[in-house]
DNA sequence: CGAACAGTAAACCGATCGGTTTCCATAAGC
DNA sequence: GCTTATGGAAACCGATCGGTTTACTGTTCG
């Protein structure tokens, strides 16, 4: 049913499936049809098309990080808190239907670096850039900054391969994220370099 | 001057630049306008807006590849070749008005796997780990597949962290994909398995 | 000269674009 | 009961979408 949320959270449910599904460019049309919302609704709730595409984004933020990161609870080492978001992209992409990171493409899309969509996509890779570096740091590793860089670079070149479909995956993040860390000395002990 | 070429390189041409500058979605008038050809012309050339698509991401292939590709005459190790890859997507990047690698944003906007350009786009990426494997092999890497497949998704991790306007690359291709075949045992001094 | 061809300009088609507006049904507050 | 606010349905706006067609201008060949 789509009439037990608010028309705003309807819409912004709507836009983020849709928006990604069948990119920027569908009609607001189309995505107030699906969300059940009328167009006057949608227009005094956002003030336009654009401004939804930014929103949308930024509201599925949470649940993409509760996807892709690891519990608070998992006291894993550091090493492979971070092999699981490569491991959960992985199982993702299996899962067929991917369309690449919900930020990169809608950057992609949109072109220009300065609308409201782009900065909000800018912001959440930043963010797992992020969450890399408080990692790498609690692991002791020498360059957190530099590596955590690293990583979301191959995080986001394994989803470019997805979508052009190459071919699955097949763990290859995962193992050029560890490849990548291995040389850095980040190893499963953890903390290699202080003890070392 | 527009009239120097045939209509159909013209359209070509206009296609190459437009799709990428504004994407897919630009219209099939806006094209024609800046090719200087009429509609009519345009789709006696071309069966439709999806064949020009695909027909013009293929005819940008070599120039893509030159710039990218060290020349043949160039007979530095392999290594060094394939560190010229990043070299020259660092620069491009340099340039401004980055909107990602042609072959990816295009599939990205496309959506449609089976898209006649989706299929342009896989055919234009495999070349680039063609690339990469020809040069491991002469390297003497253990796993070239495996490696030539690593260093395809930094370079487009590479890619989108420039579309997303990150920061500047700073050379973090380059080094990621060095620090991989360090690890790979693929050194400056080549063949270092078959010499070890 | 005259026929045939290549190619541009522009009208035209129904559909859809982002965005605004009108109308009406519901429902809560007094 | 009456009012006010919420919000959906749908008409409407000018512009543009992919695609077709007509009409006209050159040029080339015989």
């Amino acid at each position: 049913m789509t009439s037990s949320a608010t028309p705003r959270e309807r819409l912004l449910d709507a836009a983020g499936e849709l928006f990604y599904r069948d990119g920027v460019n569908i009609g607001v049309d189309a995505l107030c049809k699906a969300a059940g919302v009328s167009k006057k609704s949608m227009y005094q709730l956002f003030r336009s098309k654009d401004e939804l595409i930014a929103e949308s984004l930024a509201s599925r933020g949470p649940a993409y990080q509760t996807l892709l990161h690891p519990d608070a609870s998992d006291d894993r080492p550091a090493r492979d808190r971070i092999l699981t978001v490569f491991e959960r992209q992985d199982a993702v992409v299996a899962e067929g239907n991917f369309l690449g990171c919900p930020y990169v493409s809608t950057a992609v899309e949109l072109k220009n670096p300065e609308h409201p969509g782009s900065v909000v996509a800018r912001h959440f890779k930043q963010q797992l850039t992020d969450f890399f570096h408080r990692e790498l740091v609690k692991a002791g590793a020498d360059d957190p900054g530099t590596l955590a860089i690293q990583l979301t670079m191959v995080f986001d070149g394994a989803s470019a391969r997805a979508v052009v479909r190459a071919q699955p995956l097949a763990g290859l993040g995962v193992s050029t994220a560890a490849a990548l860390m291995d040389a850095a000395g980040v190893r499963s002990g953890e903390l290699a370099s202080q003890l070392g």
